[in-house]
This record gives C-alpha cells, sequence and structure tokens, in this order.
DNA sequence: GTGGCATTGTTATCTTATAACACTCACGAC
DNA sequence: GTCGTGAGTGTTATAAGATAACAATGCCAC
C-alpha cells in the first residue's frame, strides 16, 4: 500500500498546494521533489544532482539548489540540518488535513536512526510547548527551533542492541 | 566581572579537566580553544584559521579542524549545526558544579539570536524529558538531541518588534 | 638508541553551497 | 504587433566547509 501510489498522491497533493498558492510547481521542481520523496533516507543536494542528470544532463549545482529553495519556502520539504539533506515533509504531503497555509512553517522534530538512517518527522506538542517556555524563560521571542533526535530505530535496536 | 578574568578561568577549568582525564591540552589546542571563547558569537573554522594565522602562520585547515574535534570530544566546545560554527561548553567551563565526567555528553539547547547571533547554551530538563519521551514514543533508543532555537533575543526583539 | 605513539605539518582533494550573468518564454501595456 | 518585465532556467566560476593521506617531529619506555 506504499510505493508509487503513495509517491503520485504526494506529488498531487503538492501540486494542489502550489495551485492554491499561486505558484508553479515545475517539471524541474516536480522532478526534484520526486527524487527527494523516491529516497529511502535523507538525500543530498549532490546526490540528488545525480539522479537529476539521469532525465536532465544539463542540470548543475543551481538547478538542484534553486528547486530545493523552492519546495523549502513551499513547506514541501524540510532540510536536516545535521545531515545536509532533503526530505519530504510528512504534514504537507501526506495529509492530516490541517490548515494548508500553516503547511509553510509548523512545528516539527525529526527522529533520525543512526542504525540505517530511516527519518520520520514527527510533531509534538509536548517538545514544542517546552521549547516555547524555555525561550521566553530565556527572554526570546518568535522561537523556531530544529529539533534532530539521533537514537536507533525499533528495528535496528532490536538487531544490534 | 567578565572578560579577561572570565577566560582565563574557562581556560583554567579546562586545563584541570584534560589533566584529570589524561589528555593533552597543548598550547595549539588551548590557543584554539581560547578563540573561540573570545568570539562574541559561534565561530566558524576559517574564521578561527584566520585568527590562528596570526599567531601561527603555518596552520591549515586541518590544524583548526583537528584541535576542533579534540574539544568536541572533551565536551569543551560544541558545533551549532545550523551555523557551521563553535562556541564553548557553558557546563564544562563555566562550572556549575557538575560532575565532570558528565560535561563529556550532557543534553543542551542552544537559543540563537537572528538579530545579533549571540548564542546560549541552556540545560531545559522539560525539553530533555520531552525529547526523551517523543523518542521512546517512537520506538527510537539512545536519543542524543539536537536543539537549536531561533528567535529574537531580549535586546534585540526590544530594539526592532 | 630504537621502537612506538601522540601531535603537528603539509599537500591535495572532496563535499556543500552560492555568485554572477545570459537566455528563453509567457504575458500585459501601449 | 512589439516592447518590456519578470519568473524560470542554463552556464560558468568560485566560495565555504571538511577530510584524506602521508611526512616530520618529539617524547617516553624499554
Amino acid at each position: 500500500m506504499h510505493g508509487a501510489t503513495h509517491h503520485l498522491t504526494a506529488l498531487e497533493r503538492a501540486e494542489a498546494l502550489c495551485q492554491t498558492r499561486g505558484v508553479q510547481l515545475t517539471p524541474l521542481r516536480r522532478d526534484v521533489l520526486r527524487l527527494v520523496l523516491e529516497a529511502e533516507a535523507p538525500i543530498g543536494a549532490y546526490a540528488l544532482l545525480d539522479q537529476l542528470k539521469a532525465s536532465r544532463p544539463k542540470a548543475a549545482p543551481p538547478t538542484v539548489y534553486r528547486a530545493l529553495d523552492f519546495l523549502l519556502e513551499q513547506g514541501l520539504i524540510h532540510r536536516l540540518e545535521r545531515l545536509n539533506a532533503f526530505m519530504g515533509c510528512t504534514e504537507a504531503l501526506e495529509g492530516h488535513d490541517h490548515d494548508h497555509d500553516h503547511a509553510h512553517d509548523h512545528p516539527h522534530q525529526f527522529l533520525i536512526c543512526r542504525g540505517c538512517g530511516a527519518t520520520r518527522e514527527i510533531s509534538d506538542h509536548a517538545v514544542e510547548a517546552a521549547i516555547a517556555a524555555a525561550a521566553a524563560r530565556g527572554g526570546f521571542s518568535a522561537p523556531r527551533a530544529t529539533v534532530e533526535i539521533e537514537g536507533l530505530c525499533a528495528k535496528c535496536g532490536a538487531a544490534k542492541p
């Protein structure tokens, strides 16, 4: 029940979201988004570039970085700072039926497995609240937090504990 | 009550910590640590290299990266993933009288001001607990979290709200 | 004094990211 | 119609961050 169907759905959601916002999900941007979604783990810009070159021999670093910038601005993908890599935004693309304008900048955290590299996006309100409180206590306003939690996922933890 | 005295104290603490552990805070490593501590905000490896060259013309990228690796291993500095930059570890160097072995890997978070760049390390137990709970709920074990909170500090928030 | 180990020096290279400028194409103003 | 404007993309070059690989030094144990 995953695989191609899953990705088509996500791409269709992305398309709809962009139409609503009056921005263009061009073929290039769509291709980059598709490649990000097809990757099993967060993928780096140059790995993406290599794959993109299969269908677009003319692609160069700015090609992929500009597409990634667009997708980031639209909240369709996230950047993982620890990995210098990108992954699809679960919230925006797997439709938990939130307000779509919210997808631009929603609180989120990542669970990164140091065994297999698989990464999940979560949206934990307790974490978010604790961070907001800590920021306020420190006199900080308008906080936006990068939260990347590295550990062993259930599968890898069972394999080699 | 800050300034030179503050930094000397921190360097002395670092020295003592390394002696206890049987590792060497060599002159080079000490210089790099001093430069990191003297910076007003997190500082990048190449900015550090430029400054280091004033006293050590022979310095090259590996010079500074190896020193930084050592300081990171000893928990004397932290790396800020969003900034590709380094800052001193408040916990290890400003002595809140914890168990010193704990300084190797203590839970911590950062408050980064997007106005002035000033960054503070905090150690918020509620944030840590919420993250541990979220990781456990996701089936993740042995979590270590990168938490970098960007916002406006009290000074910058007042200046341009 | 020599063998091993930690540290530093040295050169080259790799990865990640952006600057700067040219070209195309769609669209509206006139 | 054609002229300009702006978004998107192509193209070349370079900046910024990080590491690989090997050589040289210095110190201590034996």
